[in-house]
DNA sequence: ATACTACACCTAGTATTACTAGGTGTCAAG
DNA sequence: CTTGACACCTAGTAATACTAGGTGTAGTAT
């Protein structure tokens, strides 16, 4: 699956899955490939990094679980992640609504 | 107007707009401009390079036009422009379709 | 006359992004 | 005791859209 069309999305899909509560890095990215049917299967070099972007621009917060049964950083929105999470959700529906203008969709 | 999450899919929409007809560059962009409802205002330094790289591909043709007032270039889809064209379409409807389910919508 | 705007094309360099391809380590199962 | 799933990480790469310039014509306004 090439996914180069994600560029861009990605943020808000990461936003998106974390809006149903806390979780890691490889909990994310089950969680990716089943809310979308199976179509978003990355790798982990996309998600890890894309969380620590997240982090640092302080959409995310995140601290360490340790022994549950192994150690996990476990993400969870900040109330700025929420308010960007509903700001990229219209962007979203305006994007894809003028892709669909202009594709005749 | 930042369409940092263009990304991916500006070769459909350029496909989608040609579909319609043969434009030449500048028109494309007034296409763009008005079929997306205002949303799609896209700098030159976007289209030509994409515009040229379609043509690379095969997927695009192009003529000059001389003195028409102005010399032009027009594209047009070639057969493999439109096989891809529909290729992309179906991959934007999945793709639209994956993110909608991953974010609830 | 001349300045300005719209039309019409172009490209070198930049920033951002997602990904590749590696790496570390734990734990359970066979 | 090795394999595979779990769980994390990052340096470097490729692709992409954009910025910021450039050239030139035609028409309109001052």
């Amino acid at each position: 699956m090439n996914n180069e069309n994600l560029k861009g999305h990605l943020d808000f899909l990461l936003l998106s899955v974390l809006a149903t509560g806390p979780a890691h890095g490889y909990a994310v990215i089950e969680s990716l490939r089943q809310q979308s049917g199976g179509h978003f299967d990355l790798p982990e070099g996309t998600i890890y990094p894309a969380l620590h972007r997240l982090e640092s621009q302080d959409l995310l917060k995140s601290y360490w679980q340790e022994n549950f049964p192994r150690r996990r950083r476990v993400y969870e929105l900040t109330p700025k992640g929420k308010k960007v999470l509903a700001q990229r959700r219209e962007e979203w529906l305006a994007f894809s609504n003028a892709v669909n203008a202009t594709a005749g969709i």
